[in-house]
DNA sequence: GATGAATGAGCGTTCATTCAT
DNA sequence: CATGAATGAACGCTCATTCAT
């Protein structure tokens, strides 16, 4: 028996109280980093008491990483919408990378959480899978160089490093447009993600 | 009378503890992160009592930005080297960049330190200016990319986002490398860099 | 929601915690002096972790603060007891000295925690306020003097002089007193109190 | 061999670093209080090394209690100072507590360690001999008053509350007088005295 | 199930004391 | 002798976690 789960039929289910913790702890961090961001504040951000979030995580180390996992979640969905799936190699690649960077401006405490997140004692282990990590929203990256590898339209470079050349400079502006460096507008988006496009093809 | 200078020429003298504790400081944070990384255990390992790191170190805040700014030090140091300040721009360009990958990856620590430093406490104020940030490493940079502009060799794009295509996939690409997901040679160095190259380039 | 109130009627509360601390640190202090009453002291007298503490008092020094006003609070309640406002002038004086005084003798711990207090780093500021500061208390005595000087009862001297005139022979006597190199009885209070009226009357 | 005496014939004797450390430890203690007294501060401003006071002093305890009696031994010399050893009773007595009042106020560095040091860490065993307590001072006080009531010239009451009605006031006055509540003159001086005299005279 | 008061290990920091120079 | 760099025990305080209610 879950206790998170939500019994059909109970139609006075207020919202979970799960998802409230998560979201309190996006906030609190995302504001304040993972210092100041104590159990007994995420608790009184969720409104519940502190003791509580131990019936919905096992320790703090849990939230934070399940927290994390669903901001990618979150992310990854983002990147499937209205993917054209029948166009060509380079519309498909900036339609993706578009996508990716709008996510990151629009959902800013997502964008700080992750950066905060990868750098923490919680997500040391997760170091090595960034954002793009593992999962479909890899595996839809992944394809997309590996098709273009094999059809010579991009460099002929191991498929990590093409991966930084696609993505890191997304990730860069996007930190950018956070600290309020730059306002990207949606020419910008598109005119970044095209460069990224330079960067890699043959 | 400064205690931490070494005679020159005297060779009894042991390698200034100052020294002695950055190093400690810079190995135990960047294997075990801020966190995993007390007073105590950077004492531990610079051989030396907690205590005597207050003789060297205001603070530990202190201690964290001091470690933090000779890092930087180096790396704008090693970017001069060799720096063919008469070259065209494309060929200082890739010059620049690959100094700079280099040295993030024969210096792992180095780096790894800057990115827990910058997603700290102790960091959040120089969050801004991530690697390459301000003085003479940042001015070599933008003056390149802003002659670039001046001379319309690159694309007329701020130069924010010049500086995240530009440099945005170097770091990616340091830290796979460190984190061992692929191994640099002098090949994909340049080759790495080119590509950033034909990233910003109209 | 005031968690220190204990509820009236509720016969299975438990003293107060906040009482019970304010008790602990009160022994403790008077015991061996603040040296000697570090927090850890103060909680394990009190049957609490540390931490506890920290739920009832911001910090150590609020602690100690407001265990010296509970104390002079406890002081001014009793010169009131019983005081006769409607008799001749000496009488109410020397029933206020006596009440000051058997409070003083009776209540040991009150006393050495005044004396620890007022040359402490903690007491600095009421350095000047000693024993019988401000408020009620010293409204009171200070308006028997005044009373004194306005009807020619007592010498025309300064209200500081009058009042060192007045009550310092008494802290004197009840120091004597708590370090044991005499037993003041009733007759001894009365007596002193009597000398200390010799010392300021015309 | 006592370190600390000067050789004689030895013409260069430099002023002895032991009153350097003394004179230092009371500057900075009556200043700042025996917090804010560390070793290294009385040491920076007696002009020696932190390690050197160990030379002269076996702890930090031991030149603490020395300052306290080196202290005490200026009040009770200056007591004796054209004592009118011949003069009646009251005449003695006043000339008593006036120069005991006098040396208070003149030193204020002197009273306020003293002070300081009866509620420390360091004074607690001397708590009972306040100033006055043992030694020609006390004998010379208690001879006065022992007179006094052999020849039924003061209250019959024990020795202690003479001394409390004698005395008491003149240190609370003197208090008073440092901390800038009244600004004795040589006429406040005599008058107070003379009103203990009449606390204590039959 | 939900609570939040209680806990105590662990942190950063100070400072009396030692001892190699 | 004099020094002051080095030490580490001890402090005040925080916060993840538990558990009686």
């Amino acid at each position: 028996m879950n206790v998170h789960s939500a019994n059909i039929g109970d139609l006075v289910t207020a919202p979970g109280k799960r998802e409230e913790i998560l979201r309190a702890a996006l906030e609190v961090i995302a504001a304040q980093g993972f210092h100041g961001a104590p159990i007994a504040a995420i608790a009184e951000q969720a409104g519940v008491g502190a003791g509580t979030i131990y019936r919905y995580f096992e320790n703090k180390d849990v939230l934070i990483r399940e927290l994390f996992q669903e901001i990618r979640q979150r992310i990854c969905a983002g990147l499937w919408e209205d993917y054209p799936a029948e166009a060509e190699l380079p519309v498909r690649f900036t339609h993706l990378g578009a996508a990716l960077l709008r996510h990151l401006i629009s959902n800013p405490r997502d964008f700080q959480y992750l950066e905060q997140f990868h750098n923490s004692p919680y997500g040391v282990e997760f170091r090595r899978d960034r954002i793009l990590g593992k999962g479909e929203d890899s595996d839809l990256c992944r394809g997309l160089l590996e098709e273009g590898l094999a059809r010579q339209l991009v460099k002929e470079l191991p498929l990590v490093v093409l991966f930084a050349l696609a993505f890191g400079p997304i990730i860069a502006v996007a930190r950018d447009h956070n600290l309020g460096f730059i306002e990207l507008d949606e020419g910008l988006i598109k005119a970044t993600v095209q460069a990224c496009w330079d960067g890699i093809r043959k």
